[in-house]
DNA sequence: TGTAGATTGTAACAGAATGTAAAACAATGT
DNA sequence: ACATTGTTTTACATTCTGTTACAATCTACA
């Protein structure tokens, strides 16, 4: 089911919102100002997040900056009352993946929620097995094969492969893997994660030795290559 | 450098897009009806493509739902008369990933093509290999070949290259090369440099002793030739 | 034209970072 | 208690980077 979170102060909206989307087939929940969007943000898993600028507590700009900051990569979609331009664009470079304004037709906000999430189908798949060089992973069922034969992974090693997934093309450096997968207080060495970077590479790596999806960053830490 | 490709009919119209979008740091093609737009687009490797919906010879939903089937991923913003909201929800449906209304503003416009950009980087990135003297490079994948045999170069020699990469025949001194790819605070000899050079003409050069791709200009620093 | 001084080519070296396997340790289930 | 599995440390090999020394080359100038 394709979860949508609402973040509209005016009821009347949300709830014509609501009622509309459900029908068509999301499922929907309803946040009345940013400081709450926020919350359900963080404790939940969105597919997509239709935000109004206007809001009581906390600004859409504000919520937008500070989930992309936490990169969350839900997608959002800004909505704005008319002769915002100025704060359309803003939005836009916040990070939010589309606007649309207010008063707007139900046809264009339905095809613009349908494009946010085929878009973002094609870069997260929430369930969708990943494909990481010769391995298939499912981090939903913790599964993952090398053609058909399943090849058996370690929490841990899921965790590092997952982290990867939302960081494709970056460079991470070890002490940031470290604090994210391992927690705050780390008393673990550095190496650790060298050690981790070998098995999974023996893993999904064609030649190990060569490695052609996670490299090395001499100096820094590793990146994935997707 | 980022190429976009604007297929629309309207001389006037297109020629206004390419002067401000050249000055925004694009490169840009025309193509004034659809069937040239097809061409270019089967032809060369854009990096984002602005596609008319009225067209001569071919409409702009043709031409999108044609580089779709062809699995081509670029990303599409379709331009839009005023009063074709249908028109707009069969665009997104078909695989635009974005629509635009005419009459538009700059700032709009600009904004979601940078929107339209930032998420494609993350999905796609342009894998074309370079041809360094004997060397096949792919910058995306970190590989290089001899004829088919792979070649290793380290990340810093990866940097160098794809420093000369962008500037080609242009003569680089070497403090540009230690302040662009070594970075500011560098407490490096400049000799670094010269060593590097000789690496990467054992690799990639047939007669290292005489070079024919990095030259060395004397006392100002090397060139690379294509 | 020849030579001194500066610049570059290149190999050899040292120190640091990484690859990797094996040993030590911890957690878990039986 | 034992075996099993996953984690972390350790040790050693390998690779990468940057420095140095000396040879080869270039430039300017007498």
């Amino acid at each position: 089911m394709t979860r949508i979170l609402i973040v509209e102060d005016d009821e009347l909206m949300s709830d014509a919102l609501k009622d509309q989307l459900e029908f068509d087939g999301y499922e929907i929940e309803i946040a009345s100002d940013g400081e709450e969007g926020l919350k359900k943000i963080n404790e939940n898993d969105y597919d997509l997040i239709l935000l109004d600028v206007m809001l009581p507590k906390k600004s859409g700009f504000d919520v937008c900056r500070e989930i992309r900051d936490k990169k969350i990569k839900t997608p959002l979609l800004m909505l704005t009352a008319k002769g915002e331009e100025i704060d359309k664009v803003l939005g836009l470079e916040l990070g939010a993946d589309d606007y649309i304004t207010k008063p707007f037709s139900l046809r264009e906000l339905q095809a613009r929620i349908k494009a946010a999430l085929r878009r973002s189908s094609q870069i997260k798949s929430r369930s969708k097995p990943y494909q990481f060089g010769r391995l298939t992973v499912n981090f939903e069922t913790y599964e993952a094969y090398d053609n058909d034969k399943p090849v058996s992974l370690s929490h841990r090693e899921f965790e590092v492969l997952k982290f990867f997934t939302d960081h494709i093309n970056e460079t991470v450096e070890r002490d940031t893997l470290l604090t994210e997968i391992w927690g705050y207080e780390n008393l673990v060495t550095t190496r650790v994660v060298d050690n981790f970077i070998v098995k999974l590479r023996q893993k999904l790596e064609i030649d190990p030795t060569h490695p052609k999806h996670i490299l090395t960053v001499y100096g820094i830490g590793y990146k994935y290559i997707g």
